[in-house]
RNA sequence: GGCGGCGUAGCCGAGUGGCUCAGGCAGAGGUCUGCAAAACCUUUUACGGCGGUUCGAUUCCGCCCGCCGCCU
């Protein structure tokens, strides 16, 4: 690896949904000879293309794009998958001697792909059903017994979290000594994360509902059928993918393709909320309030800063 | 015109003569180490209007307004 670009931070453009980053990453990938590391869980899904808002074929062709349809709907991926990919893109990206942009929304991968995470115990599917069949009460009593410091650090009405802290139990023991914790934030790569977020929330959500119903009317409802007819039991990601969920729905006669927009369009709203929510407790995130066309700039500028 | 039903927060929707007056969605804030576009936590906003009965009415009664259905 090179180790003049090993030390420049890598680039990362972040936001919510809808603020427009794929547009202002672009221009920057352009500006500044970048490839593009997606960072966005749902981008994964091979076919998930329109509900995904998927940079165009042609778009994908001007600017390498990396950590994209890498598996197909029914098959489950996480963090740690993303984990190991996106490390080997940037790597070797930067043996290339160019410089990897990270886009995405997805808070909890950009962490997997920057931080120093160690994912540890992969769940095993067999007993992980026979655990989410216990009730929540006993598997808290279990993990306060068993390994009281994960007990008190995890949220104890959220089952699934309890759940995967007995998992972790059971296959690496107890908590370390040596565990710093997730708010360390040791980064394995420096990195500089641009938050690009429209100036109000109402300008937000405008354009998230407009944006839902121009990806209805390009065919997503089409495509969310041909993705259907190829299988029609999707992983647990892909099938809670938002909008996805709902047009399943319509498609097998449960849900009114009105009601599915308006519900849609909900749910985004939300899950943006979310989003900012995440960013605003990361220290190293510098935010860029504005549209697309007049923050590129700025963010290019910030970037080109060492 | 007659008869009947309904009117509860932005929306859906239970309920009650007084008590911390359901719940869900949306909205707002938060959590986050293998489903993260997920899961979870906290939280704002009500009883169509005017009278009456009553110690007290969102709840009972009357009138009015609005909506829905049926009849002529």
């Amino acid at each position: 690896m090179n180790s003049a670009s090993e030390l420049k931070p890598i680039l990362c453009l972040v936001g919510p949904t809808g603020a427009g980053k794929t547009q202002v990453a672009l221009e920057i990938a352009g500006t500044l000879g970048c490839e593009i590391v997606t960072c966005d869980a749902m981008q994964v899904y091979r076919g998930m293309d329109i509900g995904t808002a998927k940079p165009s074929q042609q778009q994908q062709a001007q600017i390498p794009h990396h950590c994209m349809d890498l598996v197909d709907v029914w098959q489950e991926f996480s963090a740690p998958d993303y984990q190991v990919d996106a490390r080997a893109a940037v790597d070797s990206i930067q043996s290339r001697d160019r410089r990897p942009l990270v886009v995405g929304g997805t808070g909890l991968y950009l962490r997997a792909l920057i931080d120093d995470i160690e994912f540890r115990g992969a769940p095993s599917p067999s007993r992980r059903r026979e655990l989410e069949a216990k009730p929540l009460e006993e598997l808290v009593g279990w993990l306060e017994m068993h390994a009281p410091a994960r007990a008190s650090k995890v949220d104890l009405a959220n089952e699934r979290r309890v759940l995967r802290q007995v998992e972790l139990t059971l296959d690496v023991g107890p908590l370390p000594e040596t565990d710093l914790g997730w708010h360390q934030r040791l980064s394995r790569y420096p990195a500089k994360i641009a938050v690009l977020a429209p100036q109000s929330r109402e300008e937000l959500y405008a354009r998230i509902n407009s944006r839902v119903d121009s990806m209805l009317a390009s065919g997503w409802l089409d495509e969310v059928a041909q993705l259907l007819s190829t299988c029609d039991l999707w992983s647990k990601t892909a099938g809670n993918a938002i909008g996805y969920r709902q047009l399943i729905s319509v498609i097998r006669g449960e849900l009114a393709i009105e009601q599915a927009a308006d519900e849609i369009k909900a749910k985004t709203r939300t899950y943006a909320r979310r989003q900012l929510t995440w960013w605003r407790r990361e220290p190293r995130a510098r935010w860029f309030l504005g549209s697309p066309q007049e923050m590129s700039n700025d963010i290019a500028k910030w970037f080109q800063e060492d």
